[in-house]
DNA sequence: TTCTCATATGATAACGATAACATGTTACCA
DNA sequence: TGGTAACATGTTATCGTTATCATATGAGAA
């Protein structure tokens, strides 16, 4: 017996008493091969366990890889989407190489060198936008790899984004037929596309309405923190402009705005309307409340397909692949107390 | 300019009017090089935006690769541990390929073909525990490659385990210094061991401190869904035997529990305490909520180690290594009201 | 009987990077 | 002046798999 090493082609065929590419025949099934060598190969095989390595294989015929970086955000929705870009690469007959990036210094020199050096047949990006290197972009155009970007990306560029608009339009919506005039938004100050497609969402659903836009019930926060949306919350509530009906513009503020309106002792959706948005924690707070659901899955099959597309045309103009949401209903959205 | 391809080493030696060897002795940095000739071959390896092809350097002279198969379970414990196992196994000079398993037919096969023919060095397996095929851990042991489990383990194996009892038990202690001694137990039937040592851990508590166990307080559930801590809390609620706290052996069915409770319109913590596990989601609850911290960073760090520690004496007893909790209080343990 | 074609198998040159080995230069000390 | 060591560069076999080419046999057609 060997002592270490894995068995490789040679040892298959040494054992089964064949050439290589007989092996060769038998593992890939083309070619002609007698059934008694099959035979023996395939015994060979097993009785080694031989499993073809990969590295030798990829650099001889070239495999077909995606790569994909990930921003670390430990939720729901980005492992939804991290899992149908699995699928539809599998689907596709590629293989993934998963980064995530956390935000250390030197991480994403790091990631692209690896997938450069895989000679990956193309890069996913989700919900990274600005935040990667430019210097980095150019590294992989001068190596010929495209990029598709998901939920964040840069103006002209290949990629699915979420149609935000329409989703905070909806749950905006819901709340003025169920009867509210007084609505207030709270979300992430809009210094990017996202947030400000969000914020037009809202106002745009207020103005289709015939309502007012009041600056003093668009409460703007630095981030998406709980405790930004529970500050938000108290000062609505604490305003003389108080509002039958909030919006947040992610769950996590919602499930802020709730810590206060527990320690307030607000009644849901007695006393106040909720809705959120992305569908992430929604269901686990107390009571669950409305949200606009995001069809992950759906973002993450569509990234895959555009960049096949965008591999066998590499010369067409970027193009941006839109989704849609879903509003889910709770039944945190009643009839305002008159 | 060539059509397509990436630039290789000979494309750079070429440019560079130097051999191979130099070539690689400055990408390397070792052996002599003049200063000339190193000023030329950087200058061309950056001109023709040259990276090292990763696969014929790994058939070459063998990289080093840790394979890491996660369970899908989105929750910001699994994003921690695999992020402590992305920067363990960074720092100690070995790359990760990470693999999540949803669940889908044929899928571990193909993950540990993956890592086989990858020939990684060893294999780290996080909250899977009896859910993998035994032939597959067979067939990695006849690829000599090292397994260590991660939170959840079959018996006899190197492994990372939490003192799930301990954790348990401080929670549950705190309640009893703070004056109760009705307390219920919410969690998953003890079907695995890691679901007896959190029982045990509620157990040993009571009886450490003089109090009865009593069956009608043990709520068994056979998931962590909410909606099964939302039924065991109706239960409990309901039993002519109230219990003035609770602990949830996860926070997941802390947050069905709660569910529960602010229906009944049952205050926390005044009416009832509250702890939970994990300490996952338990922050932003309304109110915030108790729960046993887990140090997942902790975890991965110790896997990696453990897994070097194997590599280099193959034929030691298996270990296993085991991590503490720590106890975040939010104030949802009180004094009951007499 | 000879020619073709389907069947069957083996040798061997790649893929791209690496490291052992070979082959030179200088320079400096004995 | 010869010898040794540091400096400098190039040649080439090798990693394990794949695919092309060459070769050989038997069966059926011309």
């Amino acid at each position: 017996m060997k002592a270490a090493g894995n068995p490789k082609m040679a040892d298959v065929a040494k054992l089964a008493g064949v050439s290589l590419a007989t092996v060769g025949r038998v593992i890939h099934n083309n070619g002609y091969v007698s059934a008694e060598n099959r035979r023996r190969v395939e015994a060979a095989v097993s009785r080694l366990g031989y499993v073809p390595n990969t590295l030798a294989q990829g650099l001889k015929s070239g495999v077909q890889m995606v790569g994909h970086i990930l921003q670390f955000n430990p939720n729901m929705l980005f492992a939804q989407i991290s899992r149908a870009v699995d699928e539809a690469c599998t689907q596709h007959g590629y293989r993934v190489l998963n980064f995530t990036k956390y935000g250390l210094p030197g991480e994403d020199q790091r990631i692209v060198t690896e997938f450069i050096g895989r000679r990956v047949s193309g890069v996913l990006i989700t919900s990274i936008g600005q935040g990667l290197d430019p210097g980095l972009i150019k590294r992989l155009e001068r190596a010929r790899i495209p990029v598709v970007w998901i939920e964040r990306a840069p103006e002209g560029s290949d990629c699915v984004l979420l149609d935000d608009r329409a989703g905070t339009y909806s749950a905006v919506s819901s709340m003025i037929q169920a009867g509210h005039w007084n609505i207030a938004y709270i979300g992430r100050e809009p210094a990017q596309m996202v947030e400000k497609r969000r914020l037009q969402g809202y106002r745009d659903a207020l103005r289709d309405n015939g309502l007012p836009l009041e600056r003093g019930l668009e409460k703007l926060t630095t981030d998406y923190q709980p405790v930004s949306g529970r500050k938000a919350m108290a000062q609505l509530w604490e305003s003389p402009q108080r509002p039958t009906g909030v919006f947040g513009a992610a769950d996590t503020l919602i499930c802020g705005a709730m810590q206060y309106l527990y320690q307030a002792e607000v009644k849901i959706p007695t006393d106040l309307s909720l809705a959120g948005y992305d569908n992430t924690v929604s269901e686990i707070l107390s009571p669950p409340v409305n949200s606009v659901g995001i069809h992950a899955a759906e973002m993450g099959q569509k990234a895959v397909e555009l960049l096949l597309r965008r591999r066998e045309e590499p010369n067409r103009q970027p193009e941006a692949v839109w989704v849609g949401t879903e509003l889910v209903d709770r039944g945190t959205v009643v009839r305002p107390k008159a």
